[in-house]
DNA sequence: TAATTAAACCA
DNA sequence: TGGTTTAA
């Protein structure tokens, strides 16, 4: 089984392969803290452009498509060059004359290649990984961070006269170092650096935005002050790696020969992605986040480092200092789970940050099928029609709301009902996946004995990694682009958790529980009355989980003092410490205007504290600030966010395809020449509720607080538009009266009111 | 270089 | 209805 996760990864130690010509590469093993080299032959392999010519191949060569100058390719690798040349000859002889024609005119250019990226493919062949056999400790890591000073706002490694002043360096053994701007020029500077990066020998380069800032920085100036930035392990210089796409190149990151280089800010986004908790993705509020900020702190906002290393340099170095360690710990904290990973993947470790989880699956399945030379099946054109089961029984607010969920629905699934693609013939899918699961409970069996906080925090890497993985096959089976995608397979895990949900849900109810709400895996319900304390409702939980099928575990998951029950989907949990989580698209989103966001969090507070003329005054209050122009233009303000090109909005809405939006609408008539991802920050003018937004809206930054122009009567009906969220809640008459402006009125007599919406399924 | 469906809300 | 954001 091992053999199938680690595929050949027979060589420990590992941590750079590099071309050295045609057929042999440089391996970097590290011992301790040195480097050690060994040179090697590799096996010769090469792309060809049309799929077709590869149908005399089926199970002899393996094949992968592979994206090389926009378009797809195959590669089909070798023992030795002899076979290839003779691979090279069967082609040639099996297609037309034409083909033949064009093969031959092309050889050296289109249709064949020859070893465009050995390092590469090399790792993809052979699946040797990098750190093979190491642990996240053992590897050299080292953080970098520039300050740059400017006269303008902003400092622009164009411009001549800014310049570099300071390069903070840390690594993870305890070492700092400061390249001080002060006696030294730019220029040496930057040999400084390349010394030190020479000496040390990193295997990692870490920075927080480095891809983006640092290093541009760092190249631009050694360009301009005619510096060899020699920073790889054979010396080279950075390359800017860019792919061309409709006649536009596109950044897509840098590369360090022999390094590999980690942006905690890339993590970090990666980290969000999933707990949709962080506000700001700066070094500074994820340190604070995580609780890794450096004692004594100091902040030092971008346009102000030119004032410091004017006027305080000291306190510029130790700012960047401590710019380093954070980065450090950050990376301590988020990487290790992708660390871990490449030791199971033929990618190195940013490939494997950067990589989707289809990819990472299908390198596994790839490998496998190559080692034993059976060829590749393509991907079947369709689409997965079931999904997860989501249905809500009742509304209002409920008391002792247990919460369990299915252990890995999913991947248990696929396991206890052998569910895997039809084309995966030599079925190595499962036999991963249950690989992939056993290795996980050992490690998190390592983990919860281990004796030491490191090992502990070893193994939960390692844990996490294997789940990384694991999450990824149900998804997998249903996406169009996977080689061994199955619809089919897809749907039949969807609909056998669909029917353990709905059994589920059933069971409960006849063994006397009330479900609330349900969604895909999980289940929000109060268990029967002798069960109803946090002590024993656990025991309810187990026993129902007794009649689920073989391999399928109910656990418990969490009692809560009081649920708020809204819609699918959106609901609101009151824990026994008093701390409210409100999960939901209409009730918490980033979509929303500010105030809205925390008028409906303060409403539901009050709600699950049954503190009904807190409401009321909420109510008033925040009526009060919209109509007397008093709130801050912020909290009116919606952030959106630009994701299409403005040539494509505007194809878009011009063929109807699309409907006008604020945003895009503001970013176009600003003549702000935006980039896809970029944010902005915008409110409604005019002066009656229905107003268009696309054709009146202003940038937040254009409100000017002494001609105050917010569309008053549009932020007042969005203020009852929500409010109306809480109608479901209250009798008709009590609704009026909590969200109208009235003094003096009397809640004693309100009543919560609580709806059944269907009946459960029995 | 790209995992899935379900559901709610907005313009 | 298409786009966006969320839950799982």
């Amino acid at each position: 089984m091992d053999e199938l996760i680690y595929g050949h990864n027979t060589e420990k130690n590992i941590v750079a392969v590099q071309q050295i010509d045609e057929s042999r590469v440089k391996l970097y093993f590290r011992e301790g803290n040195l480097v050690r080299e060994e040179i090697r032959n590799f096996y010769p392999f090469f792309f060809i452009s049309d799929k077709s010519y590869l149908e005399g191949f089926r199970k002899n060569f393996w094949l992968k498509k592979l994206k090389g100058n926009n378009f797809y390719q195959y590669v089909c690798a070798f023992n030795d060059l002899t076979d290839m040349w003779n691979a090279v000859r069967v082609i040639l002889r099996n297609y037309s004359a034409r083909h033949m024609v064009k093969v031959e005119t092309y050889a050296d250019a289109e249709i064949i290649y020859l070893r465009p990226d050995p390092v590469h493919q090399f790792l993809l062949q052979t699946g040797i990984t990098l750190f093979k056999g190491m642990e996240f400790n053992d590897i050299y890591r080292i953080q970098l961070d520039i300050e740059t000073y400017t006269r303008h706002r902003f400092s622009n490694p164009e411009r001549i006269e800014d310049r570099i002043v300071l390069i903070a360096l840390s690594d993870n053994r305890g070492w700092k170092h400061i390249i001080d701007g002060r006696r030294k020029n730019e220029k040496q500077m930057l040999s400084e650096l390349v010394e030190i990066i020479q000496k040390k020998d990193p295997d990692v380069i870490e920075g927080h935005n480095i891809l983006n800032f640092d290093l541009p920085y760092l190249i631009k100036r050694a360009e301009l002050n005619e510096v060899e930035l020699s920073l790889g392990r054979d010396k080279s210089k950075p390359k800017v790696a860019t792919i061309t796409y409709d006649k536009e190149t596109v950044f897509t990151g840098i590369e360090i020969y022999g390094r590999h280089i980690i942006d905690t800010l890339i993590l970090v986004q990666l980290y969000d992605f999933v707990k949709r908790e962080l506000e700001s993705y700066s070094l500074k509020y994820v340190s604070r986040y995580f609780g890794i900020s450096s004692a004594n702190r100091i902040f030092i906002p971008g346009e102000r480092v030119s004032w410091y290393w004017e006027n305080e340099p000291e306190t510029l170095i130790k700012y960047a200092i401590q710019d380093a360690e954070e980065t450090r710990k950050l990376s301590e904290l988020l990487t290790p789970p992708y660390f871990y990973l490449t030791q199971m993947l033929p990618f190195s470790f940013w490939q494997v940050i950067k990589s989707g989880s289809s990819s990472k699956i299908e390198s596994m399945l790839v490998r496998a099928y190559l080692r034993q030379r059976h060829s590749l099946p393509k991907p079947d054109v369709g689409f997965q029609t079931t999904g997860g089961y989501t249905d809500i029984f009742y509304t209002g607010i409920f008391e002792n709301v247990v919460h369990a969920d299915i252990e890995s629905l999913y991947p248990s699934i696929m396991i206890n009902f052998k569910v895997a693609p039809k084309k995966d013939e030599l079925g190595v899918f499962l036999k991963m996946l249950e690989g992939l699961t056993k290795m996980r409970i050992e490690a998190k069996h390592k983990m919860k004995t281990a004796e030491t906080p490191k090992e502990k925090a070893k193994y939960d890497a390692i844990q996490s990694s294997f789940k990384i993985l694991i999450n990824s096959f149900y998804g997998y089976l249903g996406y169009s682009r996977a080689i061994f995608n199955d619809y089919e397979s897809a749907d039949k895990v969807t609909s056998i958790g669909q029917d353990i949900l709905k059994h589920l849900i059933a069971e409960i109810k006849k063994r006397g529980g009330k479900v609330i709400e349900a969604d895909t895996d999980g289940i929000y319900f109060l268990p029967p009355e002798e069960y109803s304390t946090e002590v024993k409702s656990p025991d309810f939980v187990k026993q129902v989980s007794s009649i689920l099928p073989e391999g399928i575990n109910l656990v418990y998951n969490g009692f809560y003092k009081k649920m708020l029950s809204y819609k699918k989907k959106n609901y609101a949990l009151l824990d026994k410490d008093g701390n409210i989580e409100i999960k939901g698209a209409s009730l918490i989103s980033r979509g929303m205007e500010p105030f809205a966001r925390k008028y409906i969090a303060q409403c539901i507070r009050y709600l699950l504290n049954g503190e009904i003329e807190k409401i009321h005054e909420l109510y008033k209050s925040l009526f009060k600030a919209i109509s007397e122009r008093k709130i801050d233009i912020f909290e009116l303000a919606k952030t959106e966010t630009l994701r299409e090109k403005p040539e494509r909005y505007i194809e878009m809405v011009k063929l109807g395809r699309r409907n006008k939006s604020a945003g895009y609408e503001l970013a176009i008539s600003r003549g702000k020449n935006y980039r896809p991802g970029d944010k902005i920050t915008y409110y409604i003018t005019g002066s009656t509720p229905d107003v268009k937004s696309f054709e009146n809206c202003k940038l937040v930054e254009e409100w000017n607080p002494f001609r105050r122009d917010e569309n008053v009567a549009y932020y007042l009906s969005k203020l009852n538009e929500y409010s109306r969220r809480f109608e479901i809640f209250f009798k008709p008459d009590d609704f009026k009266k909590i969200f109208s402006l009235n003094d003096g009125i009397n809640f004693d007599n309100v009543e919560i009111i609580t709806r059944k919406l269907k009946e459960e399924i029995s």
